[in-house]
DNA sequence: CTTGGTTTTGAACATGTGTTCAGTTAAATC
DNA sequence: GATTTAACTGAACACATGTTCAAAACCAAG
């Protein structure tokens, strides 16, 4: 046998990247072999060597089109007042982050699975990311609604919180999107505003 | 060869401990091989299973441990005020995880790596260790001193917003382990405090 | 010095790993 | 219908994996 009928890149491409998402966030990089991939798309391992060329570089593919992903969708939020902006950035952060749960878990646990070149690739689209939190930070100070020490680690505290959402909340419980969503904007607003 | 000179298990055995916890916490625990672990020790591979029954094990000893010792510090904390409570326990979580990052490290990330019973035994002393910060919340809000809308909710943020902190600080830097407490507990405190 | 217990070696086992590639079949193009 | 291109198979490669165990060497006690 050899190519199959109805086989297709612009079909089997996405599948094999759907299946490394969801079996690399589920089992971790490294537990993962090209084998089971292919078993999950309905292939030999070989025919995945034609959407990847290596293991390494598939999983940075998928790292970095969702950190590509998760900028070009902050950078589109409107430009409002500094707390306005807030609490569009808190919002933004959860329900991006619940749509992509296993995006997110890679982005977070395989960074050490990178060789040098990936991992500094990422942490600049990270660190842009940040970037645009702090900047809030920073103008709601200059314009003195925002009382922060240190609008880095306020940074760093907002993100680390609203992404800890993920490790709990899930859809169809006690609570919706929209009460999380509520409850965090509250806590956050108050550990930074003035008053 | 065999028993090599100078070998004794009260030696041997804190140094595979420690060579795993440093090990799994750099490269990930699928990603290390028990080669090269007994590498690490200056031993055969087949030495450490007088110190383990197999890997799984090893790695589950590690969390254990790190979670009864964790537990077994906040739960000597003095009892207090809500509000100096919460305090000591803020100041408390940073000092203790900045002292053990690699064990940190290991408990946050390979729990898809232990058996079912092995997780279950683990999320049981997280849902302690997260109980203690939501009865000093429920106090508090009891009292009068704090406003929270959900004590469950607001303990998941205080704690993802305190772990945070190990993924950027490093001591020796622009700021002292001190100078972190003071901005996390003033953030904290002003997310939940009153008026 | 002998005995009994402790600790480690070194080889082996069965299986799994990422990756390559010649050969084969299906789809697309002319 | 003939030819070219795209997609995949299946086998192979060289090596790594967790784990077991008889044999050997060390240490401690009598």
């Amino acid at each position: 046998m050899a190519r199959t009928t109805g086989s297709h890149s612009d079909i089997t491409g996405p599948r094999v990247r759907d299946a490394a998402l969801r079996l690399f966030a589920r089992h971790g990089f490294a537990a993962v072999s090209m084998r089971q991939i292919a078993t999950e798309v309905g292939v030999q391992a070989g025919a995945l060597y034609n959407y990847t060329p290596d293991k390494q570089s598939l999983l940075f593919a998928l790292m970095r089109d969702h950190m590509v992903e998760l900028l070009d969708a902050v950078e589109a939020l409107p430009d409002v007042s500094p707390l306005a902006k807030l609490e569009g950035f808190v919002r933004f952060h959860i329900a991006f982050h619940h749509e992509r749960p296993d995006a997110v878990f890679i982005s977070y646990m395989e960074l050490r699975n990178l060789s040098p070149e990936n991992f500094e690739a990422l942490e600049t689209l990270r660190r842009r990311y940040e970037t645009v939190l702090e900047d809030i930070l920073h103008s709601g100070v200059a314009a003195g609604l925002f009382q922060v020490a240190d609008t880095r680690i306020a940074t760093w505290a907002v993100i680390a919180m609203l992404t800890g959402v993920n490790t709990w909340f899930r859809a169809g419980g006690r609570l919706s999107l929209n009460d999380v969503q509520d409850q965090y904007w509250e806590m956050v607003r108050r550990a930074v505003a003035v008053g």
